[in-house]
DNA sequence: ACTCGTATTATGTCTAGACATAATATTGAT
DNA sequence: ATCAATATTATGTCTAGACATAATACGAGT
């Protein structure tokens, strides 16, 4: 019957999500503790102790110390989004990258972008624009802004071969960042680079990424309609 | 100097991502063994392998038994999207939630649904329609299918005071599901429902949801106009 | 050279037990 | 009855060692 001869922590995980799915453990129940359930599985603490914790890392469980674990009420599910280079986006589309430098200037922020990295505003920057295309076609339009404290070397950087964003990636890993989805309009700029009618609604994502003291830089990459996001929870 | 007397795994992993943003560990560099890295921390293995495998669920390392673990040269940077409850969303931006049940039909899927969830169309689904809002303004459009096979409970259900987003979280625990995010011109339909002028940007997400045997919803949330997803890295 | 089988190796999983920590429950003092 | 100190408890972390597994490296035979 059973698949192997020891209970690992993928049976446990699997068997605790057919209990809550078959309704035998429900919303808000508390479930019994990492020993008794080690004991009805014959197996360690330590594998139902990572089964749960997997668990509750996807939002089914809530686990309290000496409260013990319970079955989420308002379960928050995690999906996992992979946010991959452009060029390794479109070459998973099966289709070739190339990219072009529009423009490249340094000058100090906007009030916007100052604020949004709690930059001074008359720090220096370096503003990039460049498109990302897919089988020459414009795939998406990327602005940058860099803060150049943070990363000095990239003064000299040869962005038209490779892209900032690439650059950035390899010359300076970021500890943390931020990623904000939305959808919008197409400014008369978007519109031409894109080669989209103005007003077109576009799906763009903004990403700030941060050194361990610093931010390191601010991305607006706006995609060609059509564009969408994938992922499995 | 040390703020705790023994090394802790999170103690590791900041040691490990100091490294590798301070370049000394590169993209692509092969990087010792937990065996080695285990006795230079003066620490268990277990402990630099819970260290090392959270660096690579993150996309900062590629690991392979017996090739060992190595900087991830492409580093697919892995971001956790919170899915709550569009009423939890709504109250967690400090707004009154509520939601109208618009329309509720038995019919057969059209043939884009059906196929989406690789149903049959003529098997017997709950289309519904409802609208969340926020302080009384239009927040989200749900436009849902439901596979009333999967769970014939919902014919009873009193889907106008409790949502059917929130009624087959409770009452239908999926095991898993897909996310589409998109960006959108709003449907005339659309705009009439949020109140939006028909063509604005709206933001889309499609979730489709399964449990052991067989789909059990897809829905389309169309937000309206300024609506952000947010998430940290 | 080339292929196939075998040895080796680094990570993956598991165990049994110890101690740490957070949060609740209980008790004692006021 | 109320509040602070203390005991209890379930999860969290760590150790040391064993065995499993995947993937490479090596060597024998052709």
């Amino acid at each position: 019957m059973s698949a192997s001869p020891t209970t690992s922590w993928a049976d446990i995980k699997r068997e605790v999500i057919r209990r809550i799915s078959e309704r035998i453990w429900r919303p808000g129940d508390l479930i019994p503790g990492e020993q008794e359930l080690a004991q009805e599985f014959g197996c360690a603490r330590a594998t139902v102790s990572k089964a749960m914790r997997e668990l509750a890392d996807a939002g089914l469980l809530e686990r309290r110390r000496k409260a013990g674990t319970r079955i989420a009420i308002n379960p928050v599910r995690k999906a996992t989004l992979e946010i991959p280079l452009v060029r390794i986006d479109v070459e998973g589309r099966g289709s070739t990258y190339r990219h072009a430098l529009l423009s490249r200037e340094d000058v100090p922020p906007p009030a916007h972008v100052a604020a949004r990295l709690q930059l001074d505003a008359a720090t220096p920057m370096l503003h990039l624009c460049a498109l990302h295309l897919a089988d020459e076609q414009a795939f998406a339009y990327e602005d940058r802004w860099v803060n150049v404290a943070a990363v000095p070397e990239i003064a000299d950087a040869d962005l038209e071969t490779l892209s900032a964003n690439e650059w950035l990636i390899r010359n300076a890993a970021f500890l943390s960042g931020e990623l904000t989805l939305s959808a919008a309009e197409a400014s008369t700029e978007d519109a031409e680079v894109l080669g989209v009618a103005p007003g077109a609604a576009i799906f763009i994502v903004q990403r700030i990424t941060w050194n361990a003291t610093q931010p390191i830089t601010l991305a607006r990459l706006a995609y060609a309609p059509g564009y969408r996001m994938h992922t499995s929870i």
